[in-house]
DNA sequence: GCCAACGTTGGC
DNA sequence: GCCAACGTTGGC
């Protein structure tokens, strides 16, 4: 990792259902497995970076909305379920000796008390322009801007903890 | 449940 | 290489 290189925002969905904010809460860390598309994958694998801040998403819950917050301590490295013929993710043609799939580890920094629901999300006006906003939007994950990042602690009236 | 917005697959 | 068919994501 570059050293001096400014801390980066994330936002990675979940569905709660799949793995929620509660599971990350009890795991406190985790590896952020199972991404099957070469937009995210070359994020995990070349862009996201230990200190980078990651804001919780559930996606398809009710409610939709960013439920806490975690960091990166593990940058990109193969993601093993793509070579598991039993796991949900499993790819045939990701070969052990040249991976095509990647992941990073988080860890929680916290879960917010009230969760910071899509409506929420429209009503701000910075919040309102992030990237998970848009129509169509698909990624699972995409970057997020320091703007946006302490607009959402504003929100919540959490500090982000430095 | 519906459907828009993609990404992937496979026939040609 | 083109593109129709199909599958998935995910908000509404």
């Amino acid at each position: 990792m570059a050293k001096n290189r400014k801390r980066q925002y994330w936002l990675f969905k979940s569905e709660p259902s799949a793995y929620s904010i509660d599971d990350l809460v009890s795991d406190k860390t985790t590896y952020w497995d199972g991404v099957r598309n070469y937009q995210v994958r070359n994020m995990l694998r070349d862009d996201i970076q230990v200190g980078d801040r990651v804001l919780f998403y559930h996606s398809n819950a009710k409610p939709m909305a960013i439920v806490g917050t975690a960091k990166v301590v593990k940058p990109g490295y193969p993601d093993h379920t793509a070579f598991d013929p039993n796991d949900k993710h499993y790819d045939r043609k990701s070969d052990p000796d040249n991976p095509t799939w990647f992941m990073v580890d988080v860890s929680i920094i916290q879960k917010f008390d009230s969760p910071v629901t899509r409506d929420d999300l429209k009503a701000d006006t910075v919040a309102s322009g992030m990237a998970v906003m848009r129509k169509g939007s698909r990624l699972s994950i995409v970057p997020v801007t320091e703007e946006e990042w302490q607009a959402i602690h504003q929100l919540t009236g959490t500090k982000d903890p430095r």
